[in-house]
RNA sequence: CGCGGGAUGGAGCAGUCUGGUAGCUCGUCGGGCUCAUAACCCGAAGGUCGUAGGUUCGAAUCCUGCUCCCGCAACCA
């Protein structure tokens, strides 16, 4: 019954795709990956179809130079990331339904319709621009990898974008010195040549950009909505979206031989074809335009870092809508950034952590914890081994892992065969059930509106709550003088962590299957699902013939020792 | 005056849109309990909300100036 209109809804969620082209750290997992996770088992859940959508993004030069220096074939070296990333995304539980490749067939088909669609359109034309060419390696330089003198202070080491000096947007032709980022050859052989792109006019669709973007300013977050509005209130400027490179997908005209798609250009549609490539493999009948990326009661959110938001929000919903192949985007939860121990990740320093050495120390649960709970939605937060330590051990195991043990183990030692349904039966109109039904509600609108941080804190408020009960209720005492009532609390109490169970299912999926394990024998998938939206009143044909725990009871939340904490710190600081 | 975000008790954060006794988690201190993972429960101390000024009966919240921090975010992604 409750929130019933999300039966029959239909959702696209997507996460940023990871660029081929280095690990995936707790930046990015904090920023585009778990709350997107959270919010697709929370859709689930509640009775939507949904299609978790993800891949890598593999073209671009920074892949192409990193190949070379690692003398592998460009194909082989995004496919080595591939893996790798699917392997990481894994182990944290983000379930994707498809998580594909920009490099692969399907892809180049998809995008080569939307480029021919906003070229017929006109949204797509050629110009001549001045750029720099290194004789020495042969290649077109893009700005950030040229560096020189800077035109305006004199500072030596100016990059073609931007002074990090004097902060002067720098125009790289006006560069003195300019030295290659690619060979830094000492020759500085580099020459201003003349060359054609095509640009995506994007100047053309200003003002429908605007109306549409206009109407998002209440539900954007304030970091989003303001920065976008500053960008695009004067127009929108025009974008080269192909490349002289030898790495990405073809220009689609006879005229443009040698070129490539500049790999923004091409990543985001990676979650349309993506979409399209996932159906096909399923053998499913539906079609990824019509019924997903076209059709109205889909809604699509896109979840992604600070750093992809121009992308998103500006560049992709004018393809998109330009074209007319896809709907733009309704949401962008995108998040800031995640700092470790104060200090930007960063692999060239060592100053970093390896997601897949950190889960096969810690577990999927303790990092999904305390991920999700300093996710950085409106500020940059701060990821710090020994605040890991304190939550997990504080919040987490003494808070929901012991009261289930000190719950449960109780239970099974009085009650070796099995609680009686009686203890079970007035619970369910009980004002425990209506406090724990209000704040799983609570809990519910807080994810829908994408704020993951406060739902996890109101989830943890309920785990605080039976904890309270239990212990106000003294069932260790009540047992001396009245085992029928002691009996009670303590179904009361596995009904609370039955419920915490099923509420953690969308946050902490292990944490969630080692509670709900205890419950295996009277509860299914689907009434897992009422419980989840509120719907109690389940529970009582779950425990009409009373319930028996068939396992051993063992603590769910392995507290995190000293010792290794400070084995982390030492691994960062060397 | 490039742009956006931030500055709140020891730490990490919420509250700022829609002014009205300053809130959460952790930590600290004191007490209680013993079913449980030396866990759990109760209570206390601790902040004039970066700074200077303004509006107001009243400002963390609105306005103006300043300082500091994070990031770069439209040809690296």
């Amino acid at each position: 019954m409750t929130e019933a209109h999300y039966l029959g809804k239909k959702k696209i969620i997507t996460s940023a795709l990871p660029y081929a082209n280095g690990p995936i750290h707790f930046g990015h997992l904090a920023g585009a990956y778990l709350s997107a996770d959270v919010y697709n088992r929370h859709s689930k859940l509640m009775g939507a179809e949904t299609l978790f959508i993800c891949g890598s993004d593999e073209h671009g030069v920074a892949i192409m130079l990193n190949a070379k220096k690692e003398g592998m074939d460009y194909q082989e070296y995004v496919n080595k990331w591939h893996r790798e990333h699917s392997e990481v995304l894994k182990s944290y539980g983000v379930d994707f339904d498809f998580f594909g490749q920009t490099s692969a067939a399907y892809h180049e088909e998809v995008v080569l319709e939307w480029f021919k669609d906003l070229h017929s359109k006109g949204y797509i034309e050629p110009r001549d621009g001045q750029q720099l060419f290194c004789n020495d390696c042969n290649s077109h330089l893009p700005d950030r990898f040229v560096q020189g003198i800077c035109y305006v202070c004199g500072f030596e080491h100016a990059r073609g974008d931007e002074c990090p000096h004097c902060g002067e947007f720098i125009e790289p032709t006006r560069l003195k010195e300019p030295q290659c980022q690619i060979c830094f050859s000492p020759k500085k052989n580099i020459e201003e040549v003349t060359v054609t792109q095509y640009y995506l006019l994007l100047s053309k669709y200003h003002k429908e950009y605007r109306q549409w973007f206009e109407g998002k300013s209440e539900s954007w977050r304030k970091t989003v909505w303001p920065f976008v509005d500053s960008l695009t209130k004067e127009g929108l400027h025009d974008r080269a979206i192909t490349r002289d490179l030898d790495w990405g997908i073809d220009v689609p005209l006879p005229e443009a031989k040698g070129k490539k798609l500049y790999v923004w250009f091409d990543a985001p549609i990676g979650y349309v074809s993506n979409t399209k490539e996932f159906l096909k493999q399923e053998g499913r009948g539906d079609d990824y335009l019509k019924d997903w990326w076209q059709n109205p009661n889909v809604e699509i959110s896109n979840f992604i870092g600070k750093d992809n938001i121009i992308f998103h929000a500006i560049i992709f919903p004018v393809m998109s809508m330009a074209s007319g192949i896809a709907k733009p985007v309704a949401a962008i939860p995108a998040n800031q950034f995640l700092n470790l121990e104060g200090k930007q990740f960063s692999k060239s320093t060592g100053h970093y952590v390896d997601a897949l050495k950190a889960h096969s120390d810690f577990g999927q649960t303790a990092l999904r914890y305390y991920l999700l709970s300093i996710l950085p939605e409106t500020t940059d937060a701060s990821f710090s081994w020994s605040q890991l330590q304190a939550k997990l051990n504080n919040e987490l195991a003494n808070n929901i892992g012991n009261f289930l043990n000190r719950c449960l183990k109780f239970t099974q030692k009085h009650w070796a065969d099995g609680m009686p349904s009686s203890y079970y039966e007035e619970f369910y109109t009980s004002e425990q059930a209506s406090i724990a039904a209000s704040d799983l509600s609570e809990v519910r609108g807080f994810i829908e509106k994408h704020n993951f941080k406060k739902a996890l804190e109101k989830l943890m408020s309920l785990g605080q709550k039976a904890n309270n009960f239990f212990s106000d209720q003294a069932p260790w005492a009540l047992i001396k003088t009245d085992k029928d009532e002691a009996g009670r609390v303590l179904a009361w109490s596995s009904l609370y962590g039955l419920i915490l169970g099923v509420a953690f299912k969308p946050f902490l999926p292990e944490l969630s299957a080692g509670i709900l394990k205890h419950f295996d024998n009277v509860i299914s998938e689907d009434q897992i699902k009422e419980v989840y939206r509120g719907n109690f009143e389940v529970l009582s044909s779950c425990f009409n013939k009373g319930h028996r725990l068939e396992h051993a009871v063992e603590p769910l939340v392995p507290k995190i020792e000293d010792k290794v904490i400070e084995g982390k710190l030492s691994e960062i600081k060397a």
